[in-house]
DNA sequence: ATTCTAACA
DNA sequence: TGTTAGGA
């Protein structure tokens, strides 16, 4: 199928679509044409890829991840060990990051609530 | 009609 | 990412 069909079973944007292909994440054929062929594989590719994406991971990391993970119902089951290990390391990051967002957040009441009070 | 690349009020 | 120009 060519890039239009596989936008439309995967609700993603050609555009987006293209970008998965200059990051690594599909490598769809040519033909003469330089028209993008897909196979139906990628439909299910470009579903776990999503899933990876909102987890938070970047392309590169998905671009090694993509072949350590099974396909199963609507989940995405970690097969290497490797795998399960960075995605834990990704999980702490995202801890910290809340915790610094929390930090920010809480300097930010600081000046909200000396509003008006000051003058 | 569709898709392609490149580029940015 | 959206969008568009300019081609095939």
């Amino acid at each position: 199928m060519r890039i239009g069909e596989l936008a439309r079973r995967t609700g993603i944007t050609e555009r987006a679509l293209r970008y998965y292909e200059e990051q690594g994440l599909l490598r769809p054929e040519r033909r003469p044409s330089g028209y993008r062929v897909y196979g139906d594989a990628d439909v299910a590719a470009v579903r776990r890829i999503r899933i990876l994406l909102a987890a938070g991971l970047s392309t590169a990391q998905i671009t090694q991840v993509l072949p350590c993970v099974l396909d199963d119902d609507g989940l995405l089951a970690p097969l290497c060990p490797e795998l399960v290990d960075a995605l834990v390391e990704h999980r702490a990051k995202i801890d910290e990051a809340i915790d610094e967002l929390a930090a920010t957040r809480a300097n930010l009441d600081v000046i909200i609530s000396a509003e008006a009070r000051s003058a």
